[in-house]
DNA sequence: GTGGTCTAGACCACG
DNA sequence: GTGGTCTAGACCACC
């Protein structure tokens, strides 16, 4: 489910919290379904559990998880979160708009680029 | 022309390297031109020419500029690095409304975002 | 009665405890009324014996519950207790007094707070 | 400047938060001004450069410290954080005057026992 | 068994 | 020198 690219330059637990993160926004894991336990997923990245500890605390701090101690970690995704998802994925798209505008590349040349690539799927 | 940001997280060297490549692609930082001294740099913004060094090279690796021994370091911006530019802002885009149809946000949505925006600027 | 929220990050016997603790003290469990039974409400809440036992336990030493061997626990709030219990509140009043007063609000501002929210009620 | 309590439940790094904290609200530690280093404060105190390192990463989050990889930690405490800690407070307050009313003491007493500990002062 | 905290020691990027 | 990440191994509370 998870796989790790030593390649990458950014750290372990922050690929894990995005892999998770994107598995969750997208609903393949359900909310009130519980994860991996921090020592069986470390055992089967083969990496450190304490790492594990790290990436699930920080999901937990973006509200994507929520943890029991003597349990486990469960997913936590809800309409709130959702909403602030969504927001923060406009908001890149308006830096992005104002850099593309900032290098001359019309509204209209996004639009068209959208349209053509609608077409390769 | 550069302000360093300390409460940013990113690396000094990295700030510059960004700061330049905005000033070189909006063409404030004309092609041929010349940049400013490595140690002059360095003392202008009060930090270790080792980082100035750094980011020039960086720039250097990506094409914005080209060095003379015993010159100094000059403006490489061309048509060829404009549209390798471009082509990156478009990938980001694609690759952003990718995400934002996994969330269930319609193209609609965006485009209508977008014309929003555009009453407040 | 009993209502345990699993994304809260304290324990289960802990929120148990807080729960019986707020019922005893408003006098919605009276006095030398019996408590659930141990099993009963290990079944109802579908959580395990030892956890209620350890919240029952803790009730006990906090003096709010006592044990006959053999019949069950029954509720023990008296005046003695109470006292106690507004003491508490009374010194948490006072700890946060200083710690707004060290933030630069004043006892007035305090004060103002609480009339603007007794409307709201 | 920090003292741990071996005692004290709570985990070492929150308590180390918590004190920073402090400091940094009641303006002992002034903004922009820079906070002992990691490795340095482990030796003070005799403890693992982790648990510090997890401390500040922790204040970092909260807006009360910046960092500069290679430089160090820098204290950020402003105008936006200082009315944040005023609504918790306040929110405190409520909760607190509520718990207070359930109990059958009223907003008479607790301004009562405000003037009376003003005396002691 | 579970998560959470802590230590000891190492390595890397940054300046 | 600085902060940041990771590993290995231990201990605790909780269930």
């Amino acid at each position: 489910m998870i796989l790790i690219d030593y390649q990458d330059a950014r750290p372990i637990y922050e690929q894990i919290v995005e892999k998770f993160e994107k598995l969750i926004v997208r609903g393949i894991l359900e909310p009130d379904s519980q994860m991996p336990s921090v020592r069986s997923l470390a055992m089967e990245l083969s990496i450190n559990p304490n790492t594990i500890q790290k990436a699930y605390a920080e999901l937990e701090r973006r509200g994507y998880l929520y943890s029991v101690k003597g349990r486990g970690n469960y997913v936590a995704f809800n309409d709130r979160l959702k909403n602030k998802k969504k927001e923060e994925l406009l908001a890149k798209f308006l830096a992005l708009k104002n850099e593309a505008q900032e290098l001359g590349i019309s509204k209209e040349e996004i639009a068209a680029f959208f349209e053509e690539e609608e077409n390769h799927d």
